[in-house]
DNA sequence: ATGCAAATGATAATCGTTCTTATTTGCATT
DNA sequence: AATGCAAATAAGAACGATTATCATTTGCAT
């Protein structure tokens, strides 16, 4: 799906270290990662890549538009790969699994109650918050 | 309103580094401030008060109930007097001026989305980044 | 094969925030 | 009003996530 012409087409070159995170987010069962997760894993993995290059990567990655970057209540930054759709996100709090969702009458809203206010609405962040309850907690914190 | 009182019926010795941040926030024009804002105002103000004790008086006001902590997308934390209501807030990326809007239909279906997909939801924050259109930006980052 | 701009990796620096510890303060008790 | 002591403070060190610096390496067009 995505391949090294992604890269060419976004205007980066195809370097080592990209393809690596490109490809870590493309084959991980996790689709949720911060940069350091993603540094680790690669290292695990016996990939060399510097802290600082996966970063950089993901930034760009993002500009790009091939990640989509979210900003959690702890201060960090996880990244997933962009589907092309809008979501928003629920957090389990005990075991931080996250789930995603998109609800169109919300979506709705939020562009009425903004406009009303005289705001040109540009991006939008709605994290929920949660425990699980039906569901057991995948992984632990 | 809140007076050395409050502090006392929350648990917390009334205090002068207390009593200034509280002061602030209700004497304040500006409703949101980080801790780094309510620290250099203090200290422009004559004031003597150490960093560390700012932060740490506002998370006891934010147990205390008596502030809200919002964390923006930038990484940092504002604080404002709670005025019991819940809200969301708008941002404008040009100036960072905060406006807060409440709007039931959202409310509503948050708890629709969570209890359906299995949580028990604790809390949420929506913050929509906006630009200002109708309004003169009150203020310059 | 060669050259050079672009990308990388190691490390230092930065930023917001929290921790540590010696000193000071609020306040209940004499 | 003086005393004692737990609680609170101030200063600075420490911290975790992220960004900047800069010498070295790489991709890739020539």
């Amino acid at each position: 799906m995505h391949q090294p012409d992604h890269l060419k087409n976004a205007g980066l070159k195809s370097t080592l270290p990209r393809l690596k995170v490109l490809n870590l987010f493309e084959t991980s069962t996790e689709r949720h990662m911060s940069a350091e997760d993603v540094y680790k894993i690669l290292l695990n993995g016996g990939e060399d890549v510097g802290l600082a290059t996966v970063y950089r990567v993901l930034t760009q990655f993002e500009q790009a538009g091939l990640l989509v970057r979210q900003h959690f209540e702890n201060g960090k930054s996880v990244f997933e790969l962009n589907k092309g759709d809008h979501h928003d996100h629920i957090v389990c709090l005990q075991c931080g699994h996250v789930e995603e969702f998109y609800d169109k009458a919300i979506e709705a809203r939020q562009e009425k109650v903004t406009a009303e206010l005289g705001f040109a609405i540009r991006e939008h962040s709605l994290h929920i918050y949660a425990d699980c309850i039906n569901k057991k907690c995948p992984r632990k914190p």
